[in-house]
DNA sequence: ATTAGCACTCGTGATACTAGAGTGCTAACA
DNA sequence: TGTTAGCACTCTAGTATCACGAGTGCTAAT
């Protein structure tokens, strides 16, 4: 569909615009690019190329920029480049293991790719349905207020306060936790099975008060609550992508709020990398911005990094940064890379 | 020192710079606030007030805006007319139980107090010396890391993952936990003389990896590591005061990171309502910017909200929202004021 | 199919000018 | 002596104008 001329040219283009933040020419691309023909004829193409929808001009007589649709043909280009059978499970599943944690490996991964990228880094981890638990712990903090502590496998905390129909002590507490932890490293399911008769049976006085907290432990388990990490946003404040000041406050406001992390998770539907461009994303609020991500599925639940920067990004660095932090994060070292 | 009559100048100027954002010239002070007396006479007072270092012109031929002394004036008269004993520690104790937890309570604080304000929202906890613990849990992730879990009194979390000498089984971290658990209500060092005897004595084999895990216990015990929120930050891009990107950035970076937020704790030096204006602050990143806080000690641990924002701020409105989100808190309810 | 040439478009930056707001100072006034 | 009116001066913000340059689209020649 595309000539091999045609593609060329759009390489040259994105990654002059990439590079510049200019509109691009014509003659910029004869002469830096494909020197072996006149400007005239990337003219040509480039109109062509504009009508098939990968280039578009900001006003007439200005050089053309990509369209999210020449944004998309220029990653796919790189993606092919780079080798990404390099990822591997293995940093996940050491994670649990990382003398951080995984809430402190998410944390400093989505630190370090704010401050190589100079865009704004993002990581975040949320159970899926088969979820195992690893530990769960009742700490009476006052009358009928309890803190329910809960450890998936793989090392992420949930925390909660619920407050129980009844006084409970903390023998009581302790022991139900105790009963519950038999399960340790089970999924919830089978769990609650096993506790039901316990409950019926065992318990009488306190009865309602257990059937509370295993309540709130079954709205921990089942719901997916996501847990994400925001790296400095304030280097973007130095693009020239967002002298707007309304573009870059509406990303903000969508990275700062929950949902908005939780739309970036959902839309990294495949393992491995994955780049949403402009247009492509589903909310409004990123319909100026790209994701490039990095999500593997392991110990049931999702985990992702990645970086949310402006429609021109510089792609190629960001995907081999992401490949580097994650796999720097499997050895524990985590300098700042490059 | 200064005349009834410069004081009242000084007040107009100050209200009218906060409402309007322009600098206020002579004239606007006499017709509006002090209709006795000509623009003349409000010119000369201006002047003496300028040499006096309470306010200052952007240029030649403006009008005048306040200095940070200037500021300090206005909001000493604003906090006179507030009154401040309403602020209990009732709000602070309930937190612990209260159905969100402190934590909760805190990111939800700052949270409403940015969007009320549009200025940005921050709360803190930070524990002091005499901190009491509630519970200690170790969690054995993999081979030899452990996932160490504190809660200190008044519900706050604290988690680590830590790599011990040796690899012990759940069963023994229980065991360790549990001894440790004995003492729940305590100060630190109570716990640490009476466990030296324990480890001494009763472990052989496990002796070193305990005493691994109970100095990364005390580490975190000791350490006054500070639990920080800031709610969002979006709004203050809408605020003429920052059209000036780099001064947002500077203070975007500055709460970003931790030891921002450490030091905007610190300079919360005394309980109740707390205002440090421009140039007061230590930092370089806050000179053009104020602070107001409340902060409390309960608990053995300080507790701190407040609102950040540009010298230019409505005090008035935030003092008094903070107020209302103080003891909002108490009650449970956070439904947005206003 | 390619290219050279040319007229046309449009954004950018420089310059100049005006209107308006505010000051400082002096002189008159109570 | 404190207050006020008046006036000349200063500085900013906004606007209009102009020229330049980069880029396009089109046509005609190669």
């Amino acid at each position: 569909m595309l000539t091999e001329r045609q593609l060329e040219v759009m390489l040259s283009v994105v990654y002059e615009y990439i590079k510049s933040g200019e509109s691009v020419g014509s003659r910029t691309v004869s002469r830096r690019y494909l020197t072996g023909h006149s400007s005239a004829t990337i003219r040509n193409e480039m109109s062509d190329l504009e009508e098939m929808g990968f280039l578009k001009q900001p006003h007439t007589s200005s050089g053309r920029i990509p369209t999210t649709l020449g944004y998309r043909l220029y990653v796919d280009s790189v993606l092919q480049r780079v080798d990404s059978s390099k990822y591997s499970k293995e940093w996940i599943k050491s994670l649990g293991e990382h003398r951080k944690g995984i809430e402190g490996a998410l944390e400093s991964a989505s630190d370090i790719l704010s401050r190589v990228s100079n865009y704004v880094g993002v990581a975040a981890v949320t159970p899926l349905d088969k979820v195992k638990f690893q530990r769960v712990d009742f700490v009476r903090l006052g009358e009928r207020n309890v803190l329910l502590l809960v450890v998936l496998q793989g090392g992420l905390v949930h925390q909660k306060v619920i407050s129980l129909p009844w006084d409970m002590t903390q023998e009581y507490l302790d022991d139900l936790s105790r009963r519950i932890n038999v399960f340790a490293g089970c999924e919830w399911t089978e769990v609650k099975k096993s506790l039901k008769a316990y409950i019926m049976e065992e318990l009488q006085d306190y009865k309602s008060a257990c059937a509370a907290a295993l309540r709130e432990l079954e709205g921990i388990m089942i719901s997916p609550s996501i847990k994400a990490f925001t790296g400095s946003m304030s280097h973007m404040l130095n693009l020239p992508d967002f002298q707007d000041l309304s573009r870059i406050q509406t990303l903000y406001e969508f990275l700062e709020q929950e949902e908005g992390m939780a739309e970036l998770v959902k839309s990294c539907s495949k393992e491995g990398i994955n780049i949403i461009i402009g247009e492509e994303n589903e909310s409004p609020a990123m319909k100026r911005s790209a994701l490039v991500a990095a999500s593997t599925i392991c110990n049931g639940q999702m985990t992702m990094i990645g970086v949310v920067g402006p429609e021109r990004m510089d792609y190629e660095k960001v995907i081999t940064t992401i490949d580097r932090v994650f796999r720097t994060m499997d050895t524990g070292s985590d300098e700042e890379a490059e």
